[in-house]
DNA sequence: CATGAATGAGAGTTCATTCAT
DNA sequence: GATGAATGAACTCTCATTCAT
């Protein structure tokens, strides 16, 4: 497998990623693939020997992705204030992106392949990833925002984590009986008010 | 097409109803529910056209049950946390469940269903409604349980809200990267601290 | 068999041939016929046991209402000429006839159950029949036309079933790659100047 | 789809011409043709995704080749007669041939799909193409046979056209309700000596 | 007689997967 | 490595035909 290999590898995923990002996870076939990254059945298959699996390999794509962009520092002087709601911003695009976003694929996907227990489970659970990523990052804005009396809350890990569960409960309202802008910024904002002082 | 084929198409949608439970909705061909239902091919298309129709009927099914379910009247003398924790209780059961539990094919349905504004809506959104009634029972309980001094929140309503959209990301969560039923727990009982006064 | 059986035959004749006229032979299913009866299916097989049976009873029914409407006597001191107009004028009225024709339900019908030699042949092949019938008329027609010094023509037999045959490719014709009636008249008008003596 | 794939396509084509000739064209199934070509399924639908598709095609091919055979030149000093009964020969054999024939089919197939004035007409009917073919064939005969002094005719199109009528109408009765072979020579006969000066 | 639910065969179509080139 | 023709299983859907009521 040389580079050239890995070269091609890469340009099925992103072609796929295209695909899933559209019609989901199972909605998506061999052939879709192949007519998305124009070539030939056969040649997908010396990459590939289902959907499964090159879903598997997006999905580790776009952690490790993800991983490189939130690497981008934050200055040390930054209101605790300010990182919240610029989290809280990025969450919303999330909440509220369609196009190009996996998240659909992904529930579908890991609704056939439940994580947990079973076998074969050397790849963390992506959905999994996302949340306790975004759980940490977050309980690290509450408790610093705590320590430099910003915000107040009694226990910053579960204050965040109920806040995660709640963005995660709109993620998948949005996309199974829709919610508008206005009321997803009524809740962001409701979850804000909770935490910050009011003097802040 | 008399009562006996109405009784036939309630067999039809309770044996539909358990493979839905179990294989979500994408993958549930008119096979899989012909043979569920062990009458013939032709049979099934006497009642319905596809999986789609059936798979709104279970659901319109479901909700009518539901709501004769929740007719269970409760004592005006009862204390509003006690009523909470029966609610949560019962949210818990729901978040839980695994087996006969249409949420799965529910949420793959209406990835591949959206409501929102298309035509042809005449169906509420099945999700939507058990959001929205439970949402409203919660905040019957929150309002009358601040009016008895039993619960302290400012805005019951956005309350209410944000918990149902934390319950609402529980669901999917223990769907797709599992939750331990401790967790869930602990979960719950941080919703519940954050409304009830101390004392109570 | 009472007389309510047959009454109930002849009705469904009457809408088979409906049928039949509208959509052919071939793709008509005895669901179609059923439907158009608004009868049971089975109910329709008391009576016939497939579209055969029933096209063959329509043919002969159209076979006998048309011998009877051709019992229209003629006076005696009618012109041959005119009789002659009016027959081709007839035919003409059939060649162009889309609405409530059985004509092409019956070529499907020969094409599939020809007729010549083979078993089973008790009843005259429909289309044979209104052809002889022309036929016969035709030359009478002719041949008292030649005798009052009305017409020329060495072989009135010879001539009028050359005729015939010529008529019989216009309705072809007209079904399968359209015939205008204004290049039907011309055709038709042809075939009278071949015969009518020029100073009639 | 190089060029062993066309050879392909033409081995299914002639298969499906063998198929269609023996059972029309409504009676036709995809399975027939899959059967005949001895492929899969799923291999004929690489190449024709329906049975009209093919016939289309077959009907195409037909016409090309018949094409390439009418080229066949004819010494400039054959006597007109000659030629007319050559041509009236090929006809005949037209007329008769039961083996290997695609006129019942092209019949059925037309029935079904009437050109005249609708969309997609781009390939011409073939049954007009045949027949319009064969009147100027046959209008060149007579006009060179008038020239020539070897017939006689008042208007060579109007005749040519009347003949091929009589030649259609007996083509469709050889297919419905029989037509010797000895009647037919006599009303080619006939055909002729209406044309033909008697003392040629 | 009449009904219409039920059956099962079969047609059309798609797709994952293989394999000779 | 790469191709794409070929295969066959699986799925959707329709209909002629039967049969208990």
């Amino acid at each position: 497998m040389g580079e050239k290999s890995e070269q091609k590898r890469l340009y099925i995923l992103e072609k796929a990623a295209g695909v899933f990002a559209a019609k989901g996870f199972r909605a998506v076939s061999m052939k879709d693939i192949v007519d998305a990254c124009e070539i030939s059945r056969g040649g997908l298959y010396l990459y590939y020997s289902g959907t499964e699996e090159i879903f598997r390999d997006v999905l580790k794509l776009r952690l490790e992705a993800e991983d490189e962009a939130s690497v981008s520092g934050v200055g040390a002087d930054t209101a605790m204030a300010d990182l919240l709601l610029l989290f809280l911003k990025e969450q919303k695009k999330e909440i509220l992106r369609k196009k190009n976003s996996l998240t659909v694929a992904a529930y579908e996907y890991y609704f056939a392949h439940p994580t947990g227990r079973g076998a074969g489970q050397r790849e963390e659970n992506m959905l999994k990833q996302q949340f306790d990523t975004a759980l940490k990052v977050l309980r690290k804005i509450l408790e610093e925002g705590v320590a430099r009396g910003e915000f107040y809350c009694e226990d910053c890990r579960s204050t965040a984590t109920s806040m995660m569960y709640a963005l995660e409960g709109m993620k998948i309202c949005a996309r199974t009986f829709g919610l508008t802008e206005a009321r997803l910024d009524k809740e962001l904002l409701y979850l804000l008010e909770g935490i910050v002082l009011e003097d802040a």
